[in-house]
DNA sequence: CGATGGTTTTAGATCGAATTGAAAGGAATG
DNA sequence: CATTCCTTTCAATTCGATCTAAAACCATCG
């Protein structure tokens, strides 16, 4: 091994640091906190199986802090509590296919985030219908705000309902993925 | 108009505040803030050109709160500046079309959070590559931590790619999604 | 020009979410 | 069954982001 190449270990600290960074700018696109997004990125880049005092340390973050967004972390079901024999304290591992991870995080997101908005559009469309508002419905303004409420539910229905046709398993993601992308040839 | 029916005004109002409301909810998932939200709510559900002192009255915020989200949405080119003539106000509107505004959430949420996740896992990638590490880049350790960097970066890049191919305008979005539906028949 | 009507900037106040530290809780061990 | 070692919970605190209000700015009009 020649001197002039970088030390392995070395390389690899920074690479985890490096990308711990990253996952913790991409929190927001995942719809999680900072510093879950940080706990994930670090079990997820070293691939291993860590103990609650390993990511303290290595992340410079307190006890309970860990603590709670490992069980959020494990409720998402993007990380598995591992038993060590002989050990008492609890590790924890990332999953490592990414697809699966994706395809996690967006139906969590669709169940918690778009479902209840469905329900209020709906309701807005209930109460702008004939139904509820008799000949006045016919007025421009109303047939115009009817409009827009029905174009945004048909564009997030839509989306429903291809998400669950396609993140059912992490399959689904690939599947429609290269689907797309076959329409580049 | 029977007096059994609701009044018209007084269900527009009430649209227009869940609208507003659902909206707001919604800002995460946007990546945008909460009151950026309901601004741009209140403008696509009313449908009309407001002044900044309608919105202030209509959300009860600050002058320099709207003013600098209405920049903003502008700046993201969810809302045009309007002008009426012979009052020296500017109006604003919102754009009524659901899916050019979520190609344009959509297509700026990459460049600014995408797009730069892409070249920190780049990086990570040649930090541990080969060329880089010499030798020991054929560590267990360090091909398993190759590996994911790799698939993520596989992921990333197959959707960034995608996303180019289908939002380059607003067309775009609704060809793709037609395609995934066609799928179910 | 100065006054008027309107918009943007900014320094400090506010608010909610994230974090800590310490105490309570639980399970394995001798 | 008491001790030890971990984990979880929770009230208090911190911190960052957002919001306000007031001052600075800008353009148009008389």
């Amino acid at each position: 091994m020649k001197a002039s190449k970088p030390d392995v270990a070395a390389v690899r600290e920074q690479v985890e640091q490096d990308f711990v960074g990253l996952w913790r700018r991409m929190s927001s696109l995942w719809g999680i906190s900072p510093t879950m997004a940080e706990i994930h990125g670090l079990l997820y880049i070293t691939g291993a199986a860590l103990s609650m005092d390993d990511i303290m340390a290595r992340l410079g973050i307190s006890r309970g802090n860990v603590s709670m967004n490992l069980s959020k972390l494990a409720e998402w079901g993007l990380i598995r509590r591992v038993h060590k024999r002989g050990d008492r304290r609890d590790y924890y591992e990332s999953l490592s296919d990414v697809w699966e991870m994706f395809t996690l995080v967006a139906s969590q997101r669709k169940r918690r985030e778009i479902d209840p908005i469905l329900n209020t559009l709906r309701e807005c469309k209930d109460h702008l219908s004939p139904e509820t508002l008799g000949a006045s419905a016919a007025a421009d303004q109303v047939q115009e705000q009817r409009r827009r409420v029905q174009d945004l539910l048909s564009l997030l229905s839509l989306m429903d309902s291809l998400s669950q046709r396609f993140f059912v398993s992490h399959r689904g993601l690939r599947a429609a993925l290269e689907l797309l992308a076959q329409k580049d040839e």
